[in-house]
DNA sequence: AAACGGATTGGCT
DNA sequence: GCCAATCCGTTTC
């Protein structure tokens, strides 16, 4: 069944990201359905956490999206090349997301492959934000989207994840955050 | 109007 | 595992 919206609007980012592990991430687009198991994820802790970009409170039209209530996608552009994906969750004027960072492709996979150029999936065609978001045809479009909405939602199908089998490390990329890059609220299946 | 800099990726060792 | 290409939206002047 679909996340409603009190799933996202809870205020515990982290805890969010983790239970995040083992839905299912929809996408629709042109006409054609895309979906993945979420395999990894990132919480990204509002105002307090150098790592966000609404860090002390920054509002500015990029982070403005993410001031939003949960159950929106924050979408944007890294290194002038890669969308990445992330959910708002908490409440309003509370920015609190959490990165989408891998998925297990379980629908439309031929769809996926055609958009990442590929002919098949290796092991690291599943990894990076960046391609997660290729393959599920997310791009700026998506930013401020509704997750309740049919052009993105998640469903929780029933996968049973051992808490056991989720591994809990600090987060990637972001050095520049000083004592908070080491906090662990990064989430992966082993 | 211009500088900035990055929540990455892929290629090479 | 390490390194550097890359480039445009965001931010600031």
């Amino acid at each position: 069944m679909k996340l409603n919206r009190t799933y996202y609007t809870k205020d515990n980012v982290i805890e969010i990201a983790k239970d995040l592990i083992g839905k299912v991430i929809y996408t629709q687009k042109n006409n054609k359905i895309t979906a993945g198991i979420i395999t990894e994820t990132e919480a990204y802790n509002g105002i307090i956490d150098k790592a966000c970009h609404a860090y002390n409170n920054k509002r500015t039209k990029r982070t403005e999206t993410m001031y939003l209530e949960g159950g929106v996608c924050y979408v944007y552009l890294c290194y002038g090349i890669h969308h990445l994906f992330n959910i708002v969750t908490s409440q309003e004027n509370d920015p609190k997301a959490v990165l989408i960072r891998g998925i297990q492709p379980i629908e439309g996979i031929s769809i996926m492959l055609e958009r990442r150029k590929k002919n098949k999936f290796t092991n690291k065609c599943n990894n990076g934000p960046g391609k997660i978001a290729v393959s599920l045809g997310i791009d700026t479009e998506f930013n401020r989207t509704s997750l309740l909405s049919n052009k993105i939602w998640i469903e929780d199908k029933g996968h049973l994840i051992n808490k056991s089998d989720i591994l809990v490390t600090k987060r990637v990329g972001i050095d520049y955050a000083e004592e908070d890059a080491l906090l662990p609220y990064r989430f992966l299946l082993k």
